[in-house]
DNA sequence: ACAGTTCTGTGACTTTTGTCACTGTGATGG
DNA sequence: CCATCACAGTGACAAAAGTCACAGAACTGT
């Protein structure tokens, strides 16, 4: 793993020298096991969380503990959400979690606040960040509204294939969680989708084929 | 109607008066009748949206025509859509329609980027609208996501309550349509609203009860 | 090796939504 | 006064998804 620097240099190049100098400064450097949480439904944050390494997802979670994945975060970018809570000092409406080990920093409110007026790049940065999570959040949304279960878990897969290779290591419980519906009919789709020659089903992980 | 610089004074109070000023200057007012398009799905903006006065429903479009609406924009807000869309050039993936009569000042791409650096008070508005948008993004996403047909007819009509009273003039095709549902489906559920004592259905408008 | 646990597969059934086909009814405009 | 049209109601059926109940397979630790 390169030194902080030279991360910083290449996950976020577009912001200024200065404010990534200031980044080390005043951000913590935490890191995450697979699996850590990073927020809560129901917590408070007081930092906004930029990826260095690794993979988060970021999902909704209500009463009833049905979880809905919202999107996942890549190094270099930033939770929008973790700024949108820290400014209003509000409680957290999402959780997010580690999907592989992960390295965040955290910048204090009320520093990334000053920095807002201080650093133009910073400025574009957040502005950009939300941008970016608004369309996320658009296209998660038209998936749910426009199309059918087995659409969806096709661009699950796929998003997840993305990330973590053809290999997956996920049960159908967990999908169909993520997916907000029930083991078994993931477990039929699953099986639909092996009939057409689309993945291979093994215990513990699904092989998806042709990456296209 | 009161004249620009008292709405303005009004809606728009955070503003710096500066900045009120300013937008007297490099914004074209534009009068909406009902029923108006202001952004229509692929077309390109150039300009930044700040509602004055009346209602705009903003919503999402498919290949296939159906809609979904997102959300209700009120006077004193901003899309941060035609925000996002105008910086990155790119074209617009929603619709926003004069729901009542409206008026809306219309910012220039280029000098509402410039106002980012010279006023603070315009930053922390844009930074806002992101916000609130995201928010209301969420709410929506939840009610689609884990909540069935007839909660979420029933919160789109105490919705439109809000907005535009107890006697509501909608079709139940339209109703249909916003919710991406069919017609008949719609029908049915609004009956058994009715059977519930909720509302009264009448030819060519809903009254709705207890505005709780 | 065995009990306990997790993951997966499956059949039967229900509920929710969507679709089709048709009817009725009020409004409007020649 | 009648044709047309948009709107609404409804029964019958189909499709999608969720639920229940179980069974078997693989992995775990002791």
């Amino acid at each position: 793993m390169d030194d902080l620097e030279t991360q910083l240099q290449r996950f976020f190049p577009r912001l200024e020298p200065a404010l990534r100098a200031e980044l080390l400064q005043e951000a913590t450097l935490k890191d995450l096991p697979e699996g850590e949480f990073i927020i809560r439904t129901g917590q408070y944050l007081k930092s906004s969380i930029l990826l260095l390494n690794g993979l988060l997802k970021v999902y909704r979670q209500d009463e009833e503990g049905h979880e809905f994945l919202l999107y996942f975060l890549e190094p270099g970018h930033a939770c929008a959400l973790s700024m949108l809570c820290a400014v209003r000092e509000e409680q957290s409406e999402i959780s997010a979690q580690a999907v592989t080990p992960a390295q965040v920093l955290l910048v204090p409110m009320h520093v990334a606040e000053r920095w807002l007026t201080k650093y133009p790049s910073w400025h574009m940065f957040v502005i950009g960040t939300y941008r970016e999570r608004f369309e996320e959040l658009l296209q998660t949304l038209d998936a749910v509204a426009f199309t059918s279960l087995d659409e969806r878990l096709l661009f699950y897969l796929r998003k997840n294939q993305q990330f973590k290779g053809n290999q997956l290591r996920i049960s159908h419980q967990q999908i169909a969680m993520e997916l907000n519906s029930s083991r078994e009919v993931i477990s039929r789709l699953l099986k639909k989708l092996e009939q057409r020659g689309v993945l291979t089903l093994h215990r513990n992980f699904i092989e998806l084929h042709q990456p296209a």
